[in-house]
Parts: structure tokens; sequence; C-alpha cells
DNA sequence: GTGGTCTAGACCACT
DNA sequence: GTGGTCTAGACCACG
């Protein structure tokens, strides 16, 4: 596990979704045992204690749960996950879709884009590559 | 010019961002003067020195260009404008695909839900309530 | 450390062009820690915010690199600091042949000056005193 | 007559300096008129009243002249200009040794660089490509 | 403890 | 009027 961190982030809410994006993707299935906070913070270099905000911003959603003595886990409710799925799914959705209009797309440009995109996206490709030669009327 | 301003990210980052979507979708031309610091400051209630830092970085950018005593201007250049809307799409576009992707969506989900989308984002509707019209299998 | 301040030039400026002189110099090695924006705040008696302000351009430049709540190391990258020196020194060197030659003074007088100049500077001496050693026709 | 502007020095200075060098080098001799501020502003693009401050310093330093009605002109006095070269070439000498002392150079170094570098500035060449590809030891 | 951001209010240089 | 800088003091997130 590496997280590359955005410093405009807090970073335990990027590491937050960093793992509720295993979760929901089923890397991390329900009932699983989560690394420990000791062995997670060495893990990513990180202050132990952001790691502890981090579960415990996920306890607070529900996301995972503790049982004493033994761990933390990934909730064993599926619907939960669901939900979670959901959630982040529209807000990508939304993000994406009122960024792009904002920028002056059209919906038709907007699917086109997407369509030609995954296309291209199967191989990750460095940050800077990224904005692909795709020209849209100014 | 009003702003709904998000915690999690600086103010001044959000109206460069702001100010960026302006340029980029024609609403502000190439050469236009744009507000001067008190002015926006009193416009958006935010202090002038917040505003200040917001230009500055955007000047650094190449975005907006000074003229000592007069007032800050976009850029003339239009290449670089066009340079921009490319990057800010391509982040858009990037952070969506490889977000969704990370949830587990496979290249053509990502492709009917963003037909989808746009077929019903017509009316803006409120933030939480977006993700509700396509269902999505675990 | 103590920094005698020109006006004219603003002070987060001078301190930055010190800082580097520092690194540039090898007083600052590639890795070391520098001070934190309240403690070289207090030391040179200057508000933080300048020095803040001091601290966030040179970063831009990739002089130095945050680590989130340790604080701030010189870049390890050695690379970037003899490109640094380089430029430094070519700005200097620039600046002062060109206005030399805008003086009017010929490359070969230039020269000379230089190889004068060298033999007596070990010694300070006041600012104003010393352009005294040498005689140029008009 | 033009000039490139560096937004870190106030432009009356800088138009100063660049009309005593114009002077010292024997571009503008002892005794002859000097623009008018109207057309020297409108020559510039600058604000006349930024021009009217700029012949005011030099009149403070008896760089020039008024004559009422007749217009502005260079002092005749030449001892007064070769007071001033002396002045300005010491100041770069002073900034450009010292500099490079701070940089780490030796003074033999310093001197073979500018020998060097004479050598090869005969033509301008922009501002990027000063830095020339002479190393010194870190 | 660290840096990051924001507010409030001031002074300066330039047009 | 404009932007640029600086001070003073506050709050927050992170370790």
């Amino acid at each position: 596990m590496s997280i590359e961190f955005d410093n405009n982030l807090p970073i335990y809410l990027q590491i937050m979704n960093h793992i509720k994006r295993q979760i929901v993707s089923g890397l991390l299935q329900p009932g699983d045992k989560i690394p420990s906070v000791r062995e997670l913070a060495a893990d990513l270099q990180i202050n132990p204690n952001t790691i502890q905000r981090t579960f415990q911003e996920l306890e607070r959603e529900e996301v995972v749960e503790t049982k004493r003595g033994l761990g933390r886990y990934v909730t064993s409710e599926e619907s939960k996950i669901m939900a979670i799925k959901k959630e982040m799914a529209g807000d990508l959705l939304h993000q994406f879709i009122h960024g792009m209009q904002e920028l002056g797309f059209k919906k038709q440009d907007i699917v086109s884009i997407v369509k030609e995109a995954v296309g291209n996206e199967g191989s990750e490709g460095k940050k800077e590559e990224r904005a692909n030669g795709h020209t849209v009327e100014g």
C-alpha cells in the first residue's frame, strides 16, 4: 500500500478515501481485518496519530468497526458498503460533469471525451501526459 | 460574482479556480480587466490579503498580468488560455476515470453512467440526491 | 544568522537570497533542516508571515521541501543546488559585465579591473570607499 | 530608447539609472539637451508623473540641470560625470565580487570566470543562456 | 512543536 | 485609484 499525497488535503482524509476505495472495489471484503494503527503508520511513514484519526473517522461513518482486543474490521453490512459506493461514484460523477460544464463543455462533448479517454487510459500514464490531445471548440 | 465556499480547500484556491473557469469558459475574455483586489474583497466579503494571494498565484501561472498602477488583466495569450482549459479538463477527466476505476467500475460502466447522467442533469439538484439515477451492481 | 536589510528590495526576497547563498556555499547541506518560521522570525526580528512568504517562495523554486508537521528541509537533490549556483553566478556575472559595458568599459578594462580588485579586496572596506583603487579615463 | 522593466525596482529608479548610464558612457554628452517629460513619457509608455520624479531625482544628484523655459540638460561639469562613473562602476564591481564570494567562489575562480565570459559575451544572448557552461568545484 | 491560512489594518510606490 | 509589502495576532491541521 502506498499513496501519493496531495498537500492541499489533510492526510487523514486521503487515507480514509483510500481505504474506502479498497473496500468499495472489493479489495477489502466485508469482515476483513484491516491493518493496525502501528502497522499502517509504519507502512505509510505516517505519524500514528494521523492513522488513529483516520480510523476514528471511518468508524464514525460505520465503515469499519472495532472488536476490542481483536482489531478493526471492515463492516459486514453490505448495504452500507453499497451506499458508500453509490455516494462516492455520485460525487465523482457530479464533480466531473459539473466541472466540465463550468469549463464550457457541452453534454455531447463530455460524452465523447469520456469515450475517447477510456479507449486510451488502459495503461495509467504519468500525471503530465493526462491532458490528451483532443481539441474542442474554444 | 459570488462563490459558495467549501471548507477543506483554501479560499484563495477556490477563488483562483473560479476565475480560471470564468476565463476558460469565455466569461472573461483575453485582455479584460479583472476586478481590483479591494473591489473583489468587498464583493466576496473576503479579506483583501486573501484576494491578493489569489491574484499573485494566478500571475505566477501567467493567467493574469499586472500593469503597474493600472490593475490586473487577463492574459492576452490565447494559447495560454487554451492550455489551461486542456489542463483543467484533463485533470477533471483523469480524476473521474481513475476514481471510478478505483471504485471497481469497468470502462463500459463509466461510459454508460456518463451517458445516462448527461441526460438527467439538465436540472442541477442538491448535492446529496445526485447519485440516484443509475443502479450499480456490487 | 543576521542580515543587513536594504530598503528598495522586499525583505522576503533578501532573506530568500540569503538562504540560497547559504545553501549554495555549502553552509546549509542538502537534507539539512532549516529553522522554523517562528524561530527565524524571532531570530531576525521579522514578522512570521514574512518568513512564511520567504519559505513559500523557496519551496516554489524547489530549494526547500516541507515535511508536514515536521519542518522544512534543504532539497536533497544536489543537481538542483548546482543549477541554482550556476543561475545565481550567471546572474551576477551578466549584471556586472552588461552594466560595465553600458558604462562604456571595454572587455579588457573589465578584466583588468576585476584582477586588480581581487588583489585588494581581502579586507572588506566600507561601501562608499570601495571604487577608489583604479582610475578610469572618461 | 526602450527599457526592460524589472518589477522589483521602482520604475523611476530604473529610468534614472538608464539615463545615468547613457551619460556616463558618452551617449549623452555634457550639455546635451535631454528629452522633455512629455516626450519621454510617451516614448516609454510611462506615466508623466513617474518621469517627472525621475528628473527631480537626477537634478537632486546634480546630474541634470533645468534651464527655465528651455528644458533640461546634462550637467556640463565633467568631474561630476566622472564621479558618477566611478561610483556606478564601483557598485557593480563590489556587488559582483562580494556576491560571487558569498556563493563560495574563490578569487581565482572569479577572475577566470570573467575572462571566459568576456570572450563569449560579444553578442548579447538571451537571459536564459547566460549561465554558461564552465564548471566550478561544488 | 510544525506549517498553512485568514483577518485586520497599515504604509509605500506607481498611475 | 491601483498593486506590493509588512505587521500583528488568530485559528486550524498535522505529528
